[in-house]
DNA sequence: ACACGCATCTACCGACTGGTCGGTAGTACC
DNA sequence: GGTACTACCGACCAGTCGGTAGATGCGTGT
């Protein structure tokens, strides 16, 4: 019985999964083809096409299953009763190391919300929304029960938003205008301590 | 001597680069074709490649049309002698009041920095460094002259940049996620002030 | 030994891509 | 009345796209 390595896809098919989500991150839809995909697997295009019966159910696939782990990362991160400012960092600190570990998430993310496909709109906000409203929710408790600062608790969320995966996402932008490697450990943990250092000065009494 | 306005585009190749825009901001630059741009213009492809010598060319030249007039806008509003925070403010109204006027600019700019391609790193690199450098030695001379709370400058402008410019490119995300159109007057008015409100907070004294 | 099913291949398709070619109106200048 | 120029067009090019059809090989169970 082996043990599961973590970055050790098996199969085929998962491999291909991991193959896809790089490209997709890396170009966005229209701007990866099949065959790249397909090349870097080592396999031709109609062997893709027998395991995702087409670019949109593999882009789909993709998709879902990065989101799946985000939502389970979210689980984890609100599990337990801590309450306020706490809790926001707490939030704040496994968000961050997530998006590290998993940059082609960030930038997949990043070119679904841009191109706004049917995807989005129709079928990834629905499992989006439970998420965002819950963190409004806990934002709204502890505003109310004066543990933070009033803010409007879903503009703040979108503010959280925006502050931690622009940088994350447009890389090379972030590259011309640091001096320093901006995915690089040092400059990732700079970037880490100042959002939750502006975060905690807006937010926490 | 005809007044010139603002919003009509007398010569094919201004109509050219007016429609292009749209399109490689909704779409970007992959995702859209020559087709497209020449079908919504009223005239050929050939026609259109008589007027811009290549698909990039046209790219280049809505891309740094647009830098242009961002530029402007950001000498206007760093024009003056403010201090502190009322500056800041001024040129957060000023960029949020010019994002909201040039909404296919702030998409184009998004796209550019995911793909990432040679244009950014090699030249548009160059043209947005100075305005970047302008803006963090301010808030290091207002930090240091104790008119603003310290933080990286750098940092610090990275993040306005994310929480101002996330709102407006994510349209689709965002409408999924708040129940009101996120870019009616309204929306915007309300994520104006909340991101002036966060920033007011954070670096105020 | 044989059949089945899965994974993969080569070969091909129609649609579309960015780009080129030759040609044609209309116009301005000399 | 030439001549030259701009703006446009239809036809065409080679290449790529996503997707399909049919054959091959290979491992497994009976």
């Amino acid at each position: 019985m082996a043990l599961p390595v973590a970055s050790g896809p098996s199969s085929t098919k998962d491999l291909i999964l991991e193959v896809a989500l790089k490209r997709f991150g890396d170009h966005g839809y229209a701007g990866t083809s099949l065959n790249d995909i397909a090349d870097e697997v080592g396999i031709r295009r109609p062997s893709l096409l027998h395991h995702f019966p087409s670019k949109e159910a593999l882009y789909r696939a993709v998709l879902f299953a990065s989101f799946a782990d985000w939502t389970l990362l979210v689980e984890q991160a609100t599990a337990g009763t801590r309450q306020g400012w706490p809790q926001v960092e707490r939030m704040l600190r496994a968000a961050f190391t997530f998006f590290e570990d998993h940059p082609e998430f960030v930038r997949l993310v990043r070119w679904e919300a841009l191109e706004g496909g049917p995807i989005l709109r129709d079928e990834l906000s629905l499992l989006l929304r439970p998420l965002f409203d819950r963190g409004a929710d806990f934002l709204e408790r502890e505003m109310d029960a004066g543990r933070l600062r009033r803010y409007d608790a879903r503009q703040l969320l979108l503010t959280g938003y925006g502050a931690v995966l622009s940088y994350l996402s447009d890389g090379q932008l972030m590259s011309g205008l640091l001096d320093l490697d901006p995915l690089s450990p040092a400059a990732l943990a700079k970037r880490r301590e100042h959002v939750i250092d502006v975060m905690r000065t807006a937010v926490a009494l």
